[in-house]
RNA sequence: GGGCGGUUGGCGCAGUUGGUAGCGCACCACUUUGACAUAGUGGGGGUCACUGGUUCGAGUCCGGUACCGCCCA
């Protein structure tokens, strides 16, 4: 095994960087991530959403595998056989569109390559670039099992495609529809719903005169007037509709309207769907140009008539006038405009927002496209992505996204899967072009199982790459060709992912794994928030304002970025800025753990580390290992709830505001006096926050915890990912004990104030006077002298009662105990007056509060006893605290 | 149009079943004492967006309004 090198104490500040890269060597090198199983454990397994092979590392990727990361180390550390599936999409569109580019840059097309010779191209681009987001990843510390690193188009992913594809053909899920569907003109292919962005876009709203004609087909100087945003689609019209109740068109219903600009006639028919208040409330019918009227058209048998190519041009085509034919769309709406004028067919021309569609991709706008495209008929798939979401078997964190998922699959649309692209998995369907027979096939078939003929040709397009992911979570874990790991792992625990893909990509996993397998893909599905800029704008490349997640690994270290990842948790709000500062707090708590281990390590290292012996702990010994087993108690709990907030405010209040700064400074005092248990003390703490937040910042706990000596509390491990996880240690309660702690706590923060109350320069250690009557405090308190002296910096001396008094004294109350500060020698009369009379008017606002609180209403008759106490407790404090602020003052009188 | 979030000190955020508002940064003062100045100690600063209601009591529960943002159609 490759040992880590020691750790040079005497680094003064952290140098993340540094330890991360040698951390990093040391696990790969070890091969400690590889799977391991261990028939006696029990199973956890994630598969990590599949980055696209184009992909760069962003912000999103680098909070989602640092949430799952924290999950897997932790459940490997509480002794399972973990299971984190890695892996890569081969995202169809973009990578097609990526290789195109280079080629274009050659002047050459796909088309000019052929396919197989295209294919050849983005398999040897695939090769040489489509693993960077991986190698990226292992930049945030991933413990992926990187040997079982997954494809898309690897071979048995291929299989279970087609083995998925073949059985929803054969089960009638599969159809070929012949309708209008988005199409992209650019990118040259079909989209699904989810594909397309919808934005408002300015345009106008053109209103248009279709006049209309007499018995005899001859046009009469009435007419209709319609809305449109869309004149150059006007040739395509099969129709005029109207509300059948709209009292307005009623009697025109039957008669016909001539087409401006054509002498084409199409008759007025009245439909339900015309919304009355649109426009003049008729609306033009072009059933192959738009998804709405397409229906309209069905209902009405319109037939269709299509006079935009797939480019977005218009057609050489007889109902298209010559004037317009082979015109861009967009400027074809320029000159029918200037036409649909110049022969007294506008009416008016008003600005309007389009809500108009884009492609996600390279945002044109989407043109509703006439084409046969292959549909999976999605009704009864979606009843079972919403049973098992229903019935709780598969669990959305935070809830609310429950309602996105259910929203959208109880008003699901059948799912177009065919694209018009080269890159992908070609869809397996047959036909025989000499007897028309159809089917589909996993394997490659040549001759038509009916007629025998050559001519039985594959499906041109491919698949959708969603469809492709929706296998992904049993696909990769041994569906078809694994069955001792799918039995093991499958389904998974937890699916960790953003709010955007809950549908395109959540939901189609759940019903395919419930059809394909029969079993849920996973149990919970845990939805990150998204990463804005730092004034609460969305990321992206193209605007230039995305942070790149490796800079700042760069520059504050990666278990910085994985802590404040961490804190951003999943139950907050949906959208969390990007805050460099907030990188810097957590790079300086690295600092400060790293210093306290490297005092801590100086301070045992002549020590042989034992078993802590509970009849010698102190009492400050009793606190802070009660409130390590409270911390440890929490911790776990916020990791069983997806606490990932809780974990990083517990861990760091812990760490820095107890243990550094009250039982570090109480032990540079014991040691002296009772070292070995102090070391051991000492020891046990450390060790144990290194295990336990070593899921969250795997680096720094690892160095730490390769040089802690070796103990019976350090097992013989190779690495802290493979130590056991921290648990409660009933041994180590101490209630009572924490609470009279608290109370040397309280005198030490009492005697600290009065000092800088009066400006007492820290470089003196004065003489004070404790009265107190009560033996048990005085018992507690000196029993912790040393403590309260050092830390406070003084000299206590005790008295029964107020006789010792010097006349020029401050005076301290904290419980039964007096604390009285002789004055005499070092006093600033002018600033501490000033001071305290300010405290004095905060203190009597408060009183004044709460006395109206108590005798507000019935507050004193209906509020629980305790709490009327609690208010009565509090103003008795506030009084003995402005007493004790009046007795400043007086000094000065 | 429908749904979902958010609004708490200068900034960014916590606030579990209602019980006198916390944290980090920034700010002020003091301190270079042997783990750490990427630090220590003390301190100042908020009528919890607005409004009505329930309650002895509301940041927290209920109704409404405003503004910001996300998703779906």
């Amino acid at each position: 095994m490759t040992e880590t090198t020691n750790i040079d104490i005497s680094t003064k500040p952290y140098e993340a960087n540094q330890i991360e890269s040698k951390i990093l060597d040391f696990w790969f090198s070890n091969d400690f991530f590889k799977l391991a199983i261990d028939n006696l454990k029990p199973n956890y397994s994630i598969v990590i959403p599949p980055p696209n092979i184009t992909g760069q590392l962003h912000m999103g990727h680098a909070l989602n595998g640092t949430i799952q990361d924290m999950l897997v180390r932790y459940k490997r550390m509480l002794g399972y056989n973990v299971l984190w599936q890695p892996g890569v999409d081969h995202a169809g569109i973009s990578t097609q569109m990526v290789v195109e580019r280079k080629l274009k840059s050659q002047g050459l097309s796909r088309h000019d390559l052929g396919r197989s010779k295209f294919l050849e191209e983005v398999w040897q681009w695939r090769h040489q670039y489509g693993n960077q987001i991986v190698n990226q990843y292992k930049c945030i510390g991933v413990s992926f099992a990187f040997e079982r690193l997954a494809f898309t188009m690897d071979e048995n992913y291929v299989k279970a495609i087609y083995r998925a594809f073949v059985k929803l053909y054969k089960d009638n899920y599969i159809y070929r529809g012949h309708r209008v569907s988005n199409w992209c003109p650019s990118c040259m292919t079909s989209l699904s719903d989810l594909e397309v962005e919808h934005k408002e876009t300015n345009g106008f709203l053109y209103s248009l005169k279709y006049f209309l004609v007499d018995d005899n087909n001859n046009k009469t100087s009435e007419y209709l007037t319609i809305a449109t945003t869309r004149p150059e689609t006007i040739f395509a019209d099969l129709a005029v509709a109207v509300n059948p109740n709209d009292e307005r068109y009623k009697a025109l219903i039957g008669k016909s309207v001539i087409i401006p600009l054509t002498d084409k006639t199409i008759r007025i028919i009245a439909d339900e769907y015309v919304d009355q208040n649109f426009g003049t409330g008729v609306l033009k019918v072009t059933p192959a140009h738009d998804t709405n009227d397409f229906e309209i058209g069905l209902r009405h048998n319109l037939g269709l008539i299509s006079i935009i190519d797939e480019s977005g041009i218009l057609m050489e085509s007889i109902d298209v006038p010559s004037k317009y034919q082979r015109i861009d769309r967009f400027k074809a709406r320029q000159i029918i405009e200037t036409d649909l004028s110049a022969n007294d067919f506008m009416l008016g021309k008003e600005n309007y927002k389009i809500p108009l569609g884009f492609c996600e991709r390279c945002q044109t706008a989407i043109e509703p496209l006439l084409s046969k495209q292959w549909y999976v008929k999605m009704q009864d798939l979606a009843k079972l992505a919403i049973e098992c979401v229903e019935n709780n078997d598969i669990t959305f964190h935070p809830d609310r996204y429950k309602l996105t998922y259910l929203d959208w699959l109880n008003s699901i649309k059948d799912w177009c899967v065919s694209r018009q692209l080269w890159w992908g998995h070609r869809i397996p369907i047959y036909t025989c072009s000499d007897c028309n027979y159809e089917d589909a096939h996993e394997d490659n078939v040549e001759k038509c199982p009916k007629c025998n003929s050559v001519n039985y040709e594959q499906d041109q397009d491919v698949l959708d790459t969603w469809f492709s992911s929706s296998l992904w979570p049993f696909a990769t874990l041994g569906w078809l060709d694994e069955p001792q790991i799918f039995n093991k792992f499958y389904p998974t625990d937890v699916l960790s992912t953003a709010r955007e893909i809950i549908n395109l990509w959540v939901a189609r996993m759940i019903f395919m794994s419930k059809y394909l397998t029969g079993k849920i893909p996973f149990k919970d599905v845990l939805i990150h928030p998204v990463i804005q800029t730092s004034d609460g704008k969305r990321m992206s490349k193209s605007k230039g304002n995305a942070i790149d997640p490796i800079d700042m690994i760069n520059k504050y270290g990666c278990d910085a970025n994985r802590f404040w990842f961490a804190s951003i948790g999943i139950k907050g709000d949906q959208d969390v800025r990007f805050r460099e500062d907030k990188l810097e707090e957590y790079k300086r708590f690295n600092n400060k753990i790293w210093n306290a281990s490297k005092f801590i390590l100086n301070s045992i290292s002549r020590f042989t580390i034992t078993n802590i012996d509970i009849d010698k702990l102190s009492l400050a010994d009793k606190f802070i290992l009660h409130e390590y087993n409270k911390l440890v108690e929490n911790v776990r709990k916020a990791f069983e709830n997806y606490d990932f907030d809780n974990i990083t405010k517990e861990f760091y209040d812990f760490f820095w505001n107890i243990f550094c700064d009250w039982y570090i400074e109480i032990a540079k005092i014991e040691i002296s006096t009772n070292a070995i248990n102090v070391i051991n003390v000492l020891y046990y703490v450390l060790e144990g926050c290194l295990r336990l937040i070593h899921p969250v910042m795997p680096f720094i706990t690892e160095e730490l915890w390769q040089v802690l000596p070796e103990s019976i509390y350090k097992e013989n491990k190779p690495s802290i990912m493979f130590a056991t996880y921290p648990s409660h240690n009933s041994q180590f309660i101490f209630e009572s004990e924490n609470s009279r702690f608290n109370f040397i706590i309280k005198i030490i923060k009492a005697i600290r104030n009065i000092r800088q109350t009066f400006n007492v320069p820290s470089s003196l250690k004065p003489d004070i006077i404790f009265i107190i009557n009560d033996s048990d405090s005085i018992d507690l308190i000196k029993s912790n002298l040393s403590i309260i002296e050092s830390l406070a910096k003084v000299k206590i001396e005790f008295a029964s009662d107020l006789s010792s008094k010097p006349s020029l004294s401050a005076i301290e109350e904290v419980n039964n105990l007096k604390i009285i500060l002789p004055l005499a020698k070092l006093i600033d009369t002018d600033k501490s007056k000033i001071k305290l009379e300010q405290q004095k008017s905060a203190l009597l606002k408060e009183l004044t509060k709460n006395t109206e609180i108590l005798n507000k209403g019935d507050f004193r008759q209906k509020a629980p006893k305790e709490k009327v106490e609690s208010i009565e407790n509090k103003i008795n404090e506030l009084n003995v605290q402005i007493n004790n602020l009046n007795n400043h003052l007086s000094i000065f009188l």
